[in-house]
DNA sequence: TAATATTAAATTGTATAAAATTTAATATTA
DNA sequence: TAATATTAAATTTTATACAATTTAATATTA
């Protein structure tokens, strides 16, 4: 067997099916002016109102060389406020805004929208989900 | 069950497995000296020794927006070259240069570096790349 | 407690990604 | 065949990603 064929590959098709996926979330998204990593970050925190900057980027496994400029622009547009703990200063803390925590009502249909983009069934969707996480847990870098 | 949990996300899982896959071929790659995209690029030349531009994106999934620099960075390292084709000046073909055939030497152990760097056995990560390929086939965006 | 180490964000630099537009070339059709 | 449409790359713009460094603050230790 060539490893190095295209079609051997175990990383490509999670690479491109990233993407596709993503794709597949744009158009969805853009009803409510949301990339794909603002809403994975807004939906940490509808889960938990406030959250660090670094745990968010536990939570989405970003640093802040990523997160730093997406929570910029999410404050831009007056969905979160970044203010710096008083406990203690190194800490940035993100919160949602009452128009943030609003938007998660326009949301609650983009899960069964993209479901039909994706013309998956829920368990389809529930098993690729389950497996995928399994492969994340012991892959993740910092489990060595 | 609440479909704006993060646990509940099916494409959260895949957006940050190909992060840590890609993360995990970082220190890999860096001994030949190339990105993961543009290993990617690289396995299709080892494969068919001349593509166009077109071509090399309808096997990643990649647009000339993407790949055109890419590209301009593998020609910078004298891996590949960029010839416009001359019965249709539209098409650019990219083939192999003599120092970019001969990296596949170079290249053949890092299947197995990646292999033992994951900790997946060959079985689970075949199983991984068949399941994943079944979801990306029926997903990708042209196939609607 | 002064010196050192560690930590959390931010910054800088490099490299993707993809949408939208532009350019040049080729194909089609009225 | 002249006008129109289509195609392939390149370009431009916006938005991630991440390594490496910097900065400021906190924790640890000699």
């Amino acid at each position: 067997m060539d490893y190095l064929k295209l079609e051997n590959q175990a990383c490509f098709p999670v690479y491109a099916l990233s993407r596709v996926l993503t794709a597949h979330y744009k158009p969805i998204l853009d009803g409510i002016d949301l990339t794909y990593p603002q809403y994975l970050v807004m939906l940490v925190l509808w889960e938990h109102q406030q959250l660090s900057v670094k745990e968010i980027g536990e939570k989405l496994l970003l640093d802040s060389g990523t997160l730093t400029p997406l929570l910029k622009k999410l404050e831009g547009k007056k969905l979160i406020a970044r203010i710096r703990s008083k406990e203690d200063e190194r800490v940035v803390n993100i919160s949602l805004t009452k128009i943030g925590a609003s938007l998660k009502e326009k949301a609650i249909s983009v899960p069964e929208s993209f479901k039909c983009s994706l013309g998956l069934t829920l368990e389809e969707m529930g098993s690729l989900r389950d497996s995928i996480n399994i492969i994340l847990e012991r892959t993740k870098k910092n489990n060595q």
